[in-house]
DNA sequence: TCCAGCTTGGGAAATTTTCCCAACGAACCT
DNA sequence: AGGTTCGTTGGGAAAATTTCCCAAGCTGGA
């Protein structure tokens, strides 16, 4: 189950784009060491080529459409904790960071970065170290020098899954049946996310929901 | 001020990610009569890029920080009626196809597109003809067939500036004052927009924005 | 045990939404 | 010209929601 050291380091590269694929196996087979031996387009694929494989490394865009990429990296690293998944992606959100090491990611690298920067993340990672990518670290370091950290971790669960159903565009007679609540105490919590968020409005809870990674679109 | 036609086919490549433009450029390349003679990563060297190398073809991805790729293309429409711009995205909405070519673009490709495709558009746009590739085909026709087009079409255009404040997230307060409208009649729009898209929350109108191109993340 | 914090909802005033209507001007058609 | 449509701007009034205050049950930790 674990993958062969033989002949270089085996990868799984995966990202919807076939463009894009093709310049990421470029960079990466230029590495004498480094072996493309599967790609995927899809979530679905990258996990079924990962249990086919079982590749030392995974490479995932987790921007991709259908199943979300971080549903992948959940599934792959729990059936094994000893693959490296490196995500690249084009967000450089601190919560989109965070999801993705929270999923398993052991590194994770900006679309915009370096080619140079990619090859780092992958040698680092099999060292068994994090890797993020310079802009990610920036923008990690600065959020770490402001006191307020995510707006949602001043959110309790409930109030998380609600803003998550608002932004998604339920009414509050929707979510109230979801979740087997009183209107009420909907109303309630969408009044409390927005002053304990300081939204003004349902469209800026929107974006904030988008900016933390609870919706999509 | 035309593009030399001695050496085959001139290229700018645009695209703010340099591992995506490796890829386009690997792909272009392989063909013998096509050269990429410049890259950018931002719409403001694009536009210097292109009057500096006059291109017989310019492939740009329209996604891009800062300036809208959609405005580089508009300025290179207006400086060179004859030169090809094959626009490159992630979109496949047809608002976003149907803006590109507004703004001049000769052709449209998603980024989902294989290579050939790629090729077959610069092919066809060389030829004086319109390019896009089969998905953003199947979308125009779809939507061609429906009664319905776009659902910004049913809006004015001060429906439509409403929308992007409230998508935007500012206040109907806010927004009065912007333009110099009475609250009531910002209420008004509000409610006349929700009516005449069929949107139930102010969330689901941020998300039709989105999609429409009207406001980003 | 007691406190703190999450979850759940009632109550009531303040505000907004909802839908009605009217008026003005511009564009378009005849 | 005259008429019609449509976009734009707002008033009015009932309905609905938001806003804020409060309380009770529950859980986990000090």
């Amino acid at each position: 189950m674990t993958a062969p050291q033989t002949q270089g380091i085996s990868i799984l590269l995966v990202d919807d784009h076939p463009v894009v694929r093709q310049g990421y196996r470029r960079v990466l087979e230029h590495q004498d060491d480094f072996h493309v031996v599967a790609e995927a387009d899809n979530a679905a694929d990258a996990y079924r080529a990962f249990k086919a494989h079982a590749p030392a490394v995974v490479v995932m865009d987790v921007l991709m459409p259908g199943a979300s990429g971080l549903e992948a990296v959940r599934n792959i690293r729990s059936r094994s904790s000893s693959t490296r998944i490196l995500v690249f992606s084009m967000h450089s959100e601190a919560t989109q960071v965070k999801a993705a090491f929270n999923a398993g990611a052991n590194g994770y690298v900006t679309k915009g970065s370096a080619p140079g920067e990619l090859i780092r993340a992958i040698r680092a990672i099999l060292r068994g170290e994090q890797a993020i990518s310079d802009d990610i670290a920036r923008v990690l370091a600065l959020e770490s020098l402001s006191p307020t950290g995510s707006a949602l971790d001043q959110l309790g669960e409930r109030e998380i899954e609600i803003l998550r159903q608002l932004a998604a565009g339920a009414t509050t007679e929707q979510i109230a049946a979801n979740l087997n609540l009183s209107m009420k105490t909907v109303q309630n919590y969408h009044y409390l996310i927005k002053t304990k968020t300081g939204m003004r409005t349902d469209a800026q809870l929107v974006r904030l929901a988008v900016e933390c990674g609870l919706a999509s679109l």
